[in-house]
DNA sequence: GTCTATATCTCGATAGAC
DNA sequence: GTCTATCGAGATATAGAC
């Protein structure tokens, strides 16, 4: 970390008030959208007048870029490389299952905002996206490769690894968006919320390798994928 | 459908103009959210002047609860017992699935709306999906019903009926709310969706009824997967 | 039923005191 | 840096002609 020579006590209450600013308008953002949200609902989660606001982020579109900065160094941060050093791709997919599912739990609102930009669009976040693809360690890359390897090694049989991708995170993800009826649905989820996610990483991780158990004889179909 | 005694035409009109609005209205909150939506973009796409929104449904809030249950109704239309009849579970799943995503395909907004809603909270949306879900011919319960029915007699091995139907109804729905990154990502996807979607109904079918197979019979004798 | 014109109010943004 | 007070744009909602 660099350090600055503006006075210590300064920049600390700087940056704490500007995180918590953009902390709070994270949570109504992703909850309601751009246009939904409220600029005097954010101020009031954080804790401060709403003038504030306009002191730290001029105007309300850009407190919106800088939250999704923001949220998109949150996502680099926390997906390190942990899959790198994976032995197998056992290994590598249940560390990937049970850290995505971790990561989406602990920073719902991280992902909320994708989605509700998404629905609205996407042109925000398509472009970052696929810049954080672009980079070789990647973990969603890193998937691909390594399930295209493993392949290849006969360890699993040979599957379309973009739908085998969509297939793991769509199952990683969904659960959160629409967990209140989940939650209604099925009492454990409610009541052993923690217990009823590590069952989830199991069961998950269970059935994708299962479905991933190389077959004796038959082909199945496999289209072309590749560039 | 009962018959009213007023005029045909008349109430023809009506309807129209009113199903066009909820339509509208549709399409617009289900990407913005109901505060994010704006009363005249509904009315541009309806074709109409914003002052009739307000002569057939009073109010914002008015019409936002008159398009849930629109949605609503046309969830359970849409979502006919044709499950019913499968003669086994192999065959129940494939059918449900190519059901599931042919209907989120060709009601993209309805999804939005629900999964919006679930952002927002969810408060309108569960209680909703809970009473739909206490209906014997649900489609919903009678995959959990038959799931457990299967795994009973040995068709498929035991798996948590709601973890299962958690993936299932996640590898269905998720693809289409983040549609713009994975088109941007795989290009097929953007270049022949229909194409993509097809193969997506066979990847996730093969991949759940493999991940299904009973422990006792090995991969050596796989069932055909081709129709 | 459908429109134009207008009233009313909410929200984003600024000015200015401390 | 943080607040109170307020302005002005833009939104919902209504009135009234056709």
């Amino acid at each position: 970390m660099p350090e600055s020579d503006t006075p210590q006590k300064t920049l600390d209450a700087e940056r704490d008030t500007e995180e918590k600013i953009l902390e709070a308008a994270l949570q109504i953002f992703s909850m309601k959208g751009k246009d939904g949200a409220r600029m005097h609902e954010i101020a009031d989660l954080a804790g401060i007048n709403k003038a504030l606001l306009h002191y730290y982020f001029r105007t309300k579109d850009g407190l919106y870029d800088k939250v999704f900065e923001y949220v998109i160094s949150k996502l680099v941060r926390s997906f390190g490389s942990s899959l790198q050093d994976a032995p197998d791709f056992e290994t590598l997919l249940r560390t990937f299952i049970s850290n995505y599912i971790d990561f989406v739990n602990g920073n719902l609102a991280v992902v909320r905002l994708m989605v509700t930009e998404h629905l609205a669009g996407g042109e925000r976040a398509t472009p970052r996206i696929m810049s954080m693809m672009q980079s070789a360690n990647a973990p969603l890359r890193l998937f691909v490769d390594r399930l295209r390897e493993a392949a290849s090694r006969g360890e699993i049989r040979h599957v379309d690894p973009y739908q085998t991708l969509i297939t793991v995170v769509s199952s990683c993800v969904f659960f959160f968006l629409v967990y209140p009826t989940v939650g209604a649905l099925v009492p454990l989820a409610r009541e052993q919320r923690d217990q009823f996610i590590e069952e989830r990483k199991q069961h998950l991780s269970d059935m994708l390798m299962r479905s991933l158990q190389p077959d004796g004889e038959s082909s199945t179909h496999m289209p072309p994928v590749d560039p």
